[in-house]
DNA sequence: ACACCTTCGTTCGAATTTGAACAACAGGAG
DNA sequence: CTCCTGTTGTTCAAATTCGAACGAAGGTGT
């Protein structure tokens, strides 16, 4: 036999995959903290605060639920969203049926912010991403990347 | 005209690649983050690191050249790097050809570090992106991401 | 009512990351 | 050689991130 305790190595398709996953990810990061930063202030991270906020009924989401949506940790957001309230840009408002609950929410001043990052923003994704793909491809990465948060997604909550 | 200023924004599929893409890219790097730190303790980034010099010829790389690869600050390797050599599993070494040039070198404490840490991480790489594709999306997603990072790397550096 | 286990958001300390500033050097044009 | 410009790696302060621990509450079963 060949593989005893061998692991299955990747082959050069599925190394080119990973690292072009890896790599591409650390650049568009980058480049987008840069631009956000630059043209509005904003840390990426708080540009998707304000974001999903502005995407939830009552411009208002939960903590925890936020924190999932963002993929990060509570403590994490705890911190952003005190530093978007010292901007103005987002409120907290305790929750009515639950008095550990804290609901984050975007102040009129926030959507305003929102509305001048937002086009920026997504010319430079455009850009960057989505113009320079294919149709065909943007729909495999699509599908591909939702299998895989997916599957993510459920052993995270077991 | 319907568009004198308005932006392009991003329609369904686009949106979903471009979600899928950060939501995916944060679930992954959080998980690998974990299963590294726990069962070798070492960050991505480092063992990074190490991957990128144990392929290197002379299993040595120059700092700006590594952190191109990592695509990472210079500041922030210099960090790293100097964890590594308190860890035991890197070295510094200096430039013939250069003086101000610093050599990033893997020790042979590193190298067996690599060997210890690299099935698992490899085998939850396989298991929560590789083998949840299909062979199809998995070449275009090399492809679509390679001709991304490209791009990337191009106005980067003007 | 009681004990028990989970959930909520925050706090805390430690680790990491970044960009700007810096000093030292390399490389070429003149 | 000499000036000038670009590079190299580090240092520094500031910002961010995380996990563990925490207090306070919810919810359930008995």
């Amino acid at each position: 036999m060949s593989s005893l305790n061998e692991p299955r190595w990747l082959d050069q398709d599925e190394m080119a995959a990973w690292r072009g996953f890896v790599v591409a990810s650390n650049l568009l990061n980058r480049r987008l903290e840069r631009q956000l930063k630059e043209d509005s202030g904003l840390s990426h991270q708080q540009y998707e605060i304000l974001v999903h906020l502005s995407a939830a009924p009552g411009d208002s989401l939960r903590m925890t639920e936020l924190a999932d949506k963002l993929v990060t940790s509570k403590s994490g957001l705890t911190y952003q969203v005190t530093q978007l309230e010292r901007m103005g840009l987002a409120a907290r408002r305790s929750c009515p049926s639950d008095v550990r609950g804290v609901f984050a929410e975007l102040t009129d001043q926030g959507r305003e912010m929102l509305r001048q990052a937002a086009p920026g923003h997504v010319a430079l994704v455009r850009e960057l991403l989505i113009d320079v793909l294919t149709r065909e491809q943007l729909a495999v990465l699509a599908e591909s990347l939702g299998t895989v948060s997916a599957r993510l997604r459920l052993d995270e909550t077991p």
